[in-house]
DNA sequence: ATTTCATCACTGGTCCTACCAGTTATTTGG
DNA sequence: CCAAATAACTGGTAGGACCAGTGATGAAAT
């Protein structure tokens, strides 16, 4: 582990945020006691509780006395529908939720960049868009993020920013990078780019409300997109349920 | 200093933190060392240091090693994935950039709520509404508070409750509450209530576009009274200062 | 056998002391 | 007078000791 300067402790809150943002300490959930930690981790106690606390100041976590240390469900729903299921998409109704935030403000970023937007932001945003037409199918999802940073950028509200930017880290701390990306599949990625074209030819030539139209419709297109995947994917695997559980060989 | 039950450590904390809020302490300061802290509270380092971890984690104070702990001016870190909450507390222009964001979201909330609200909802909506219709001019704020939180509630998106939540939040450590507040101006006071009644009306009749505009024109109203407020101030202020320059006496 | 209560083995909360590691002002040696 | 050693700060880490809640275990009284 490379320390380079940064204190052990920040290096193990960061690392306990990375466990809970992963899943691996679920909400509600009791984190190892601190002595543990501090064996386990092979440090002092005193670094494991200064840890801790940057996680309570944070809200990541809650500490009770002589109960321990609990992850807080921040924007999980207590509705548990534990079918295996949802256990695949158990993150799915609050990712549709972040879409539905999340399509309001690309749409009123896409608005702000075509009034604000001035030279730097416009050559930036021309240069992200023509990076995206070399599709380079893996880098995809980069571009794709770069291009929608940089309309953000030329809204000039760091507060739009910045929420756009959180909005993002949550969707793909809910499900896989790859299932975000669309990209690999044809008739999505057809859609995809009419409106990426809609957003940036707006937006260039100054049409606020067409660029928040466009903007609000990808968001749309591909939230409904995902929802349409997790449909085929359910029914795979209910055939695949329906398969194993017939006599098997 | 009454214990209770709550850490002397987040005592501590929230001590610091209302130090900072009022300005007592100012951003780029230097806060006194911990040794120092430690001695001046009558507690132990240790303690101190938990306390100190606890604002690190808020994004509310920096330390340097070998130099001491520092209250941070603002936040606009891109890389930052923090909490929606912790941005900055900042200052003036910042607090339209947060009005142009709310603006949007509440647009949203009324909408959904028209769209969404339960009969429980409509009943809370109107509890709220009607709540704030016998005016008792200082409790008017939390009234307030309560209508639109109410409406974002009625919306079901917790993302969306969230992050309206965070904005009003940070409103609120950007300016004083009672300038927030604007109803003890009549001219103001009557506007607002005439917005609430659309909003209101249009949410219970389930008019979703109308209640989106009337919610967005409200907070553009409350916004554009801030920087009339903020003008008429500066006026006051510049004449105040012609006046003192003018020879005295 | 059931209930009650004391005890004990956890948990976090606080204090302490010592020492390491950066930073900076002071002092010292050339 | 300047540069290097140093002294006096700062925060960072360690680990021990003890206090204070919590909950389970088990013994004693019913």
């Amino acid at each position: 582990m490379q320390n380079g300067s940064i204190p052990i402790s920040q290096a193990i809150a960061h690392h306990l945020e990375q466990l809970i943002l992963d899943g691996t300490l679920m909400p509600e959930q009791k984190i190892p006691s601190e002595r543990q930690l501090s064996e386990k981790l092979g440090v002092s106690r005193s670094i494991i509780r200064e840890a801790l606390h940057e996680l309570q100041g944070r809200g990541i976590i809650e500490t009770r006395h002589g109960k321990g240390s609990f992850v807080c469900s921040m924007v999980a729903e207590p509705e548990q529908e534990s079918t295996l299921m949802q256990l695949f998409f158990g993150h799915s109704r609050t990712l549709y939720d972040l879409f539905e935030v999340r399509q309001q403000l690309e749409g009123q970023a896409a608005y702000l960049a075509a009034q604000r937007a001035n030279e730097k932001d416009q050559y930036l945003i021309t240069k992200a868009f023509n990076a995206m037409e070399q599709a380079d199918p893996l880098k995809n999802a980069e571009l794709d993020h770069a291009f929608h940073r940089a309309i953000a950028e030329a809204a000039h509200n760091p507060v739009l920013i910045h929420i756009l930017t959180s909005l993002k880290q949550l969707m793909l701390h809910s499900v896989q990078a790859s299932v975000l990306n669309l990209s690999h599949r044809k008739e999505f990625k057809q859609q995809i780019d009419k409106h990426h074209r809609q957003i940036f030819h707006a937006i260039i030539s100054r049409q606020g409300e067409w660029a928040q139209k466009a903007a609000m419709a990808h968001v749309q297109h591909v939230s409904d997109s995902l929802r349409q995947i997790e449909k085929e994917e359910q029914s795979i695997i209910r055939a695949a349920i329906d398969e194993s559980s017939s006599p098997a060989g």
